[in-house]
RNA sequence: GUGGGUAUAGCUCAGUUGGUUAGCGCGCCAGGUUGUGGCCCUGGAGGUCGCCGGUUCGAGUCCGGUUACUCACCCCA
């Protein structure tokens, strides 16, 4: 394998390409705080039991996708697959039930998956994720679709919609797979040969089959609403009553079901169109039995997290470029003689004062540096001769205008500022 | 894990029925201007034609394998 590629399934972010980013981290931050939502960060890396025991044994993402091994301690540690059995370890670990409940979190990092890259999908991948530990209120669940939409709002997304489902407490889904499975049996050797096995497994997805045969069959099954119980029922009815009267819109898919086996009560997602197969930007859901399930004393949560990758891809198909619009203050031209290290000692005098200077590193002509600060983009070229030094006086060309006036060396920082430069302080507030 | 498509310079790509020295555009470097950018002109650097094997006098081109990328399935963000 050349060592000059990268690993299947992951990305190098370039520069060219970071300021989206920075824009979309930047967003989750300040909207988060917003809510209440506090950061938290959980290491990459936990004992895999956890995720065996949080997402669920049968689970895809445990039975064939985790990045386990053994280290040299001879502990079995698994690279996360997501994000939220770890904020439920650090909230048992670190004893956050004896604070505030609902502990409100949030979170943005890789995780890791091991499947075949496509469209949206990554075997390292970011997921920006937020989750409220110990309440019960539906106000917590719409506050799960409330962020990202202000989220995806504020980033610039267009064209995405909101689905909700409920698929109850572990005693009205059991009622209702059964429910499922009766109306099912008869005919069960007309579905696709994955729904045929999802059957015993996980019926439940069988609702989910994008096959069209599998969909017509489907179509006057039992529907899970119905079957919820009174306390599921009157949960999803808040949950409806306080996004209605938010004005929020949303569909209900009575055949939304997620892969998880934590789910309680409220599930959602939220699709951009347009992105292709994998077209879920985020989703999340009410898991009131994991914390229990993960060793203590239960507590109802609801968590959502959302992919970053597929909404950069979502943001892109909308031709949105978020190109960093800052360019150099001054760019510092020089040839000959002692003028190289005015050079330097200028640029960094100017760097300390918060402006940015560029100059060349590359011993080019001074008609090469001209072209250089010109693709740089710089506001001002500084000209510093052997003449300029004897006279204690530079050429600063303006390379809007084309213009040039003499300034005195000492005077400088005090031009750029005047003339627009940007002074961000970050260095002078050491000193 | 399964299936389709693709692979030629830093980037986007062309390359004829297999034919001798593999090209265009953009970008990069230098010069035209020994102290001045954009436009223009001239020149230059840069390729194991993904990799391995086969057919052939001869392979970027045909065949097989392999790897990577990509799209889709399963599943998920």
């Amino acid at each position: 394998m050349a060592i000059t590629t990268r690993p299947r399934g992951t990305n190098d972010i370039l520069p060219a390409k970071i300021g989206i980013w920075h824009k979309i981290e930047d967003t989750i931050r300040r909207i988060c705080h917003q809510f209440g939502y506090e950061e938290i960060r959980t290491p990459i890396f936990e004992h895999t039991e956890l995720f065996e025991r949080g997402i669920g044994e049968a689970t895809d993402i445990v039975e064939k996708e985790m990045y386990t091994f053994t280290d040299r301690g001879q502990r079995s540690i698994t690279l996360r697959p997501e994000g939220t059995a770890p904020v439920v370890r650090a909230f048992l670990e670190n004893k956050l039930y004896g604070g505030t409940l609902p502990a409100k979190v949030y979170y943005v990092g890789p995780m890791f998956r091991y499947e075949r890259p496509q469209a949206g999908r990554y075997r390292q991948f970011n997921q920006f994720g937020i989750e409220a530990l110990g309440g019960a209120d539906p106000a917590l669940d719409v506050e799960m679709i409330l962020i990202p939409i202000e989220v995806y709002k504020a980033v610039g997304l267009k064209d995405f919609e909101v689905q909700i489902n409920s698929i109850g407490c572990p005693s009205c889904r059991t009622a209702y797979r059964e429910a499922l499975k009766d109306s099912l049996r008869e005919n069960i050797h007309k579905f696709c040969p994955s729904c045929q096995s999802r059957f015993d497994k996980n019926p439940l997805r069988i609702l989910d089959c994008k096959v069209k045969e599998c969909i017509e069959l489907t179509k006057d099954v039992p529907v899970l609403v119905d079957y919820l119980c009174t306390d599921c029922s009157e949960h999803f009815s808040k949950v409806k009553e306080y996004l209605d009267a938010l004005n929020i819109n949303y569909s209900l898919n009575n055949r939304l079901v997620r892969g998880f086996d934590y789910y309680t009560r409220t599930v959602f997602e939220i699709i951009s169109v347009g992105l292709g197969s994998q077209n879920a930007v985020g989703g999340g859901g009410r898991y009131d039995g994991l914390i229990e399930e993960v060793g203590g004393q239960p507590h109802p949560a609801v968590g959502f997290a959302a992919g970053l990758e597929r909404l950069v891809l979502a943001l892109e198909n909308q031709n949105m470029e978020v190109a960093d619009q800052r360019t150099p203050d001054c760019y510092i031209a020089q040839f000959g003689g002692q003028t190289k290290t005015e050079a330097v000692k200028l640029a960094y005098e100017l760097r300390q004062a918060g402006l940015w200077a560029e100059f060349d590193y590359m011993e080019k002509s001074l008609r090469a540096q001209m072209k250089a600060a010109d693709k740089f983009g710089a506001k001002f070229v500084i000209v510093i001769g052997e003449e300029e030094i004897a006279s204690n006086q530079v050429k600063v060309r303006s390379m809007v205008t084309g213009q040039e006036e003499l300034v005195s060396l000492g005077d400088i920082k005090e031009y750029l500022i005047g003339h627009g430069g940007e002074k961000d302080g970050s260095m002078e507030a050491n000193s």
